[in-house]
Order: C-alpha cells, then sequence, then structure tokens
DNA sequence: TTTTTTCTTTAGAATTGTTCTAATCTATTG
DNA sequence: CAATAGATTAGAACAATTCTAAAGAAAAAA
C-alpha cells in the first residue's frame, strides 16, 4: 500500500536543481521539510539524522546544505561570528536573534517594515535586505 | 585638536573605561583614530600595527578590540560566517554589505529607515536593529 | 545487461579565525 | 623601591568549516 508518496515533491526539487537523488540528500530534505518552519546548524542536522537512523557524514551535511542554498530550498542567515544558520523558510523575512541563547527567531511577516530602501553604490545591485533584531533576557 | 598632546583624549577614554592606557592599547586606539570611519578585522589592524612599527601581538589585538568594543569605543558588525568585522563609527547605522569584495560600507543617514519596529517576544528586550544590505557587482 | 562515465560520499587531514594558557613583563600603589 | 594587580606574549588549543583523494553509487552508453 502507498497512500502518500513523501519522496515526490522533493525528488521534482532535486531533479530541477540537477542533483541526483541520493539516499543522503533524500533523507536530509525530508527532514528538513517534515520539521516547519526553523533555524539550523550543519551539526544539528547531523545529529538529527544520525538520531533518525540516517547514516551520514558530516561533510556531506555541509555540501547538501549549501546545494539546498544555491538550489533555493533554503536560505543561509549569518549573525554570530563563526556559525551559519540554515533557514528552511525561503520567503523574504527578518530575525530576532536571542543573544543569551543563540537562538534565531522569525519576525512575524508585516512587524518590522523598512520604509525607505537605500541607493546601491556605483556599479552594484542590492541583492537582499536583512533586518537583525538583537534581543536579551529582560531585567525583570 | 591638539598636536602637541595627541594622546590625550585616547587616554581619557581608556582611563574611563578602566583599562589601563599600555603602550599598546594607545597605540592601537590611535590607529583607528587617525583612519577616521572604517571597518576593520583583527588580522588587519595587526597586519597595520606591524607596519606602522607597533610590536603588539594578535592576541593583544583580539583582546583590545573586545575591551574597546565592550567600552563603547567599537561596535562588532557580524555579516560572514568566521569573521568579525569592527567598526569605529559607534553610531546608530546600518550597512552595505558587497558580497563579491566581502567589504562593509556605511550605509548613509536616512537613507535607511525602519519605520516599524516588532515588538520582542515575552521577557526579551531589544537591543539593537541592524539592516544589513547585500549587494553585488552590476551585471552591466 | 554490462560497461563506462560522471557525480557523490566519506574519513580524516587541513585551514581559518579566534580563544586559551601560563610564563613574563609593566603600570600602579603603598 | 617593592609589592601587587593587571597586561602582553608565543604558541597551543579550539570550533566551525573546507579540502583531499579514494571508494561508492547513479546515469548513460553499449
Amino acid at each position: 500500500m502507498d497512500p502518500v508518496r513523501p519522496y515526490t515533491e522533493v525528488l521534482d526539487r532535486l531533479k530541477s536543481a540537477g542533483l541526483r537523488p541520493t539516499r543522503q540528500r533524500l533523507a536530509l530534505a525530508k527532514l528538513l521539510a517534515d520539521s516547519g518552519d526553523r533555524h539550523i546548524t550543519a551539526e544539528q542536522l547531523h545529529d538529527e539524522a544520525q538520531r533518525a537512523g540516517v547514516r551520514v557524514s558530516l561533510a556531506t551535511v555541509y555540501n547538501t546544505l549549501h546545494q539546498f542554498t544555491a538550489a533555493g530550498l533554503l536560505r543561509e542567515v549569518v549573525v554570530e561570528a563563526g556559525r551559519s544558520y540554515f533557514d528552511t523558510n525561503t520567503s523574504n523575512h527578518h530575525h530576532f536573534f536571542h543573544q543569551d541563547r543563540g537562538e534565531l527567531v522569525d519576525i512575524p511577516a508585516g512587524a518590522v517594515t523598512v520604509s525607505e530602501l537605500p541607493v546601491a553604490p556605483e556599479g552594484s545591485a542590492i541583492e537582499s535586505v536583512h533586518v537583525v533584531v538583537r534581543i536579551r533576557d529582560d531585567a525583570n
């Protein structure tokens, strides 16, 4: 019985990105897709894969995260020196960064507005606008 | 400015930050102050110091940059994984990040406006709002 | 199918930026 | 000046990431 074909969508996305649907890529894509919007590091994803019984090396996790990012399936977010987060929400949005916990949180769409865009310097074009709101545990 | 006593201002700032005015700190502070608004990495500052004939270790450059940041004389900016920039302009402003050159450029005050601030999550308080506009060399 | 080609994965080494360590040195205090 | 608290240093250690080159798997050709 095969009422659900959970890999179909992921398979199509890999195919159109020109990536072979290997066991590792499919498993990682599934882990990412099934977990909803989140911000994950390479190490975290590697651990999750291990726990889920998926045998995959850390190097492959890094490769795959970058390939998925290049293919538009993920978005890389850098807010801390020496650590990259990969956001499963690729839509244009902004982030809170909780400095005490090292945690990223999406800013709800519409909760922040950049009302005036700067003009890019001569010879360059704007690629993205990202607002990072750094927060701390309240004093209370 | 008083060309006769070029270290006076820097000396006062160190003193009020509770930092001893050592040869290294004075020299680094002077290098930073004399060069106008800029975005510098620890390695870059270390190189500049060497070239200026200031003998200082890389470890001290890191220590000093962090101490100056804690004292409000510098602002740390993170836009790239694995590299910290220190901004000599501590006023509240935003940045272009030129992705092809790995270069930070201040966005002129008033050229970008965040018109609606998000509400910080329960139990946390906003510490800073930073807009990063990523740019690329134009296709033309 | 089987073979061949191309792409992928892997373990471990290498690299990079940064922080730590503990010995030495220097500014300040008494 | 001596005592002490703080600062500097070289080099080791570290963490995140990338590289390497050998072995493995998927796709294309025969």
